[in-house]
DNA sequence: CGACTGCAAATTGTCAACAATCTTCAATTA
DNA sequence: TAATTGAAGATTGTTGACAATTTGCAGTCG
């Protein structure tokens, strides 16, 4: 009898259950913002919207609950989270360890073809700061860092740092993360990319931290308008 | 050891949910081994154990699977999930960069009553140390290190290296992860709360994320075995 | 002897109904 | 008028039943 259980074969598998998918379409709905920031989730209008039971929706939501997309009051319901100035700060404290992990481990291990792709997305950020694109710019950003935890090659790094992050697209002045000045975030894009490409492994990690440090300055600078 | 205060049984009937207490008590028996790693969770076994439907017992299931305790295969079940040796080496990778932000956090921020508690348990791992209480050293281990995250401030670094740490409990080879060198992991232990007392903020860092590194060899060393 | 087939039992996946709780809002009262 | 009370409706919490799927195990065939 075969055995050979292919990891994509079981991935496969578990996207195909019903509130596996339904959390994925909920968290989409979440981070694009369909559903507000504080809002409270109705669990009979989400399963007629997806066509089926409440069962699947409440599974779904207690996933999410854990990944503190959302929070759940006993008999009131569950609301979209919000998260605050002070725990966006808390959020890039871990972040800032984090980034550095993440340019030490990618400045080590990632191929040539990887660090090509790395170039080429800064190249498209530039393109859309002289097009002054900032909605372009914001979504190569996150393909940028998601890129690079990617490359570090550590799936529970990954996990951890998909977590802080989605925490902080739900933070409610999302718009203002990057405060504007997203000309300068490239220039360090740009920097830890180099760094990459010189395998210089402390420096890439120094540089990731420094940006995640400068971003946070940015959001404060922004915040504070 | 210093704790809040504990809160009335009205507010936790209100505010626990049943799903909620039933994905504690689950994680308790998995964390305690009581679920054996790699085993089936039978949801009808779980259901007339804590005498409810599979409603909530499912739901406590998702939010485990979302914090990685649990892996579940369509049809097939849910099931205590291993951790690999190379998956532990994974963990302890962030986990270095999550220490050195703990240390460092602990020393600017924790009170002389926390620091006092520190202390207490060193002395107490050192007492178990004398009496070769290996069983209560682990325990004491475990607060230790727990109490120095909570004393970091922080309340998504805490779930953050909380998510981590049960993924090393869940470590086939946990007997051994501090490979029988407990003595010389107080001598860490204490030269981290030496440092915070001092309030050398980059000290207690540089130490703790030195005492993880030194974890991390000794559970090599052991696994080597 | 080993492999295959197909039924029976066990288990998970989903649903619809009922119970418990909260919210709304109009009527009542001081 | 302002506060209170108490249904009525809406919403969440939980349950037991049924459908779909997997697993175990005879019995059969090559």
């Amino acid at each position: 009898m075969v055995q050979a259980a292919a990891p994509t074969v079981l991935q496969l598998v578990q996207s195909n259950s019903l509130p596996g998918l339904v959390q994925a379409e909920i968290e989409k709905l979440i981070l694009r913002g369909e559903l507000a920031v504080g809002q409270r989730i109705n669990e009979s209008d989400l399963a007629s919207r997806f066509a089926m039971s409440r069962g699947p929706i409440r599974e779904a939501l207690r996933a999410l609950e854990e990944s503190r997309l959302v929070r759940s009051e006993k008999n009131r319901g569950v609301f979209v989270r919000e998260v605050s100035v002070r725990e966006a700060d808390e959020i890039y404290d871990v972040r800032e360890a984090l980034d550095q992990l993440i340019g030490h481990r990618v400045a080590e291990r990632a191929t040539p073809v990887q660090r090509l792709a790395l170039e080429s997305v800064v190249a498209e950020m530039d393109e859309a700061t002289t097009l002054k694109d900032i909605k372009r710019y914001h979504a190569l950003n996150l393909t940028f860092h998601d890129m690079l935890v990617d490359f570090a090659g550590n799936t529970r790094l990954t996990e951890s740092y998909r977590l802080l992050t989605k925490g902080l697209l739900l933070f409610r002045l999302r718009g203002l993360q990057d405060g504007g000045g997203f000309a300068v975030s490239n220039t360090e894009h740009r920097a830890v990319v180099e760094a990459v490409a010189a395998r210089d492994a402390a420096r890439a990690g120094r540089l990731l931290r420094r940006h995640a440090i400068e971003s946070r300055a940015r959001m404060h600078r922004a915040a504070r308008k």
